[in-house]
DNA sequence: GTTCGTTCATTTATCGGATATATCGGGGTT
DNA sequence: AACCCCGATATATCCGATAAATGAACGAAC
């Protein structure tokens, strides 16, 4: 694992980051959130360069940027501290994707989806009432590449996120819009149990339900046929917990 | 103000933040929510040392602070930009606070609320499912600050906001007890606009029903209540909006 | 004239050493 | 016992130098 913390420094630079404070950042990231430090104090900054083999410099702008995502607390004298779980912004995408790829995360998996039962009706019924046409057509080019993926033409997961995402576009509130790159991640990593269990194609059906109520601007008809969407992966995540972990 | 772009270096440290650093990075969310830098590119490392009056170490840690909020973007040779506000992350309580203190914030507060229309009704339905009887307790005594304050013996918008973050927090779900510090922000804004029109203390009941659907663990009735809550500020909003600026 | 590669200038990225400041705890004074 | 002062330790801040990335200008080859 790249975030060892035995002698060997790490390769920081040819993971995920583009340069050695976000590889450094992606590190400690995964390493925070897996508990690393939850019996052993965080290390002092000098101690993190010394273990990372990089200059203090990258170390402390890691560390600030950890410190701005609500993962890190630092104070002089008292040292570097790692914040509760509570007070981490889990709205965060990086945030999110490191609870969401290390072990056991069915149950964040399922709480993040009864998250989406609030949000995605919501903001289908606020396409139905105040989406353009230019958001209109968004959604049924989603719609229609999942149709093209049951042919085989297209990527089953790739035509989901984008139907999904056009709809919380289409709300016209950037709240709404905001939880954009959360759901693309949270499908993306929930694929990975989902799609042991069922053919998962079955939806689309339920997809065009949506879409229509949102064309015929019926905003309680769009409501609950999102609804009833995130429901069924509600229904089939608590399927899986404890039955599986993530591969 | 504290971001001029004037030769005199600001004051940062008796600004909001605890030292340089915080200083600066309250100094340039504000000066980039508020558009300062639409016209003008976003100065390089070094010019921003300069205006600031601070070390490059000190600048370098607040723009990776900001990037980690998703403010600004920086690559070599292109230098740093502002990102396009669709990208910035409004759920860092830091970037929402920059948002609704900047002017003509009244449509950002309704979209917000908005959002609450779909958080808040579904927290308080979870409440009724799972909250504890601890649970319950902080929510009576949120309830019970109400009161107190109707009779001058609490504050008004503190007793407010604990009830709020009392559901959100009963709900169980971390991603909906998110929403705690985000949702005491707006609040505290929120009354700049609300307290000029209305008495604004007519609501206690309406809280109290709220309480009463959560202990009776009536999920229906506990939603539809807390929406009626929630329903009645937008309201209240929009009646504000295009009337008045903040102070 | 167009295309491709080379050079160059600019900006961020990284390094490391020095000093300042905050803060906790111990020890001494009253 | 209460209070003050001092030292130890960690972050905070400043600084100067070098590396790396990248876009633009320049020029050579076809």
């Amino acid at each position: 694992m790249s975030t060892s913390l035995s002698t060997q420094p790490d390769d920081l630079r040819s993971g995920l980051g583009r340069n050695l404070t976000y590889g450094l950042l992606d590190a400690l990231g995964r390493a925070i959130v897996t508990g690393r430090y939850e019996k052993v104090p965080f290390p002092t900054e000098a101690e993190l360069a010394k273990q990372h083999g990089v200059s203090r410099s990258v170390t402390r702008e890691a560390v600030k940027m950890l410190t701005a995502k609500g993962l890190l607390s630092a104070r002089p004298r008292q040292g570097t501290v790692v914040q509760p779980a509570s007070s981490w912004n889990l709205f965060d995408t990086d945030v999110l994707r490191w609870l969401l790829e290390r072990q056991f995360s069915v149950d964040l998996l399922r709480q993040f989806s009864q998250l989406r039962i609030a949000i995605e009706p919501e903001a289908a019924a606020l396409a139905a009432q105040f989406g353009t046409g230019e958001d209109l057509r968004q959604i049924s080019a989603g719609l229609a590449r999942m149709e093209a993926a049951e042919r085989g033409q297209d990527d089953t997961l790739d035509a989901d996120i984008a139907f999904h995402v056009a709809v919380l576009r289409a709300s016209g509130n950037p709240f709404y819009a905001q939880f954009r790159d959360m759901v693309a991640t949270a499908l993306r990593t929930s694929i990975r149990f989902t799609n042991r269990i069922k053919g998962r194609t079955a939806s689309v059906a339920d997809h065009a339900a949506v879409r229509d109520a949102i064309a015929a601007k019926d905003p309680a008809t769009a409501r609950t046929a999102m609804r009833t969407l995130i429901g069924d992966v509600v229904e089939l995540i608590e399927t899986v917990e404890g039955t599986e972990t993530p591969a």
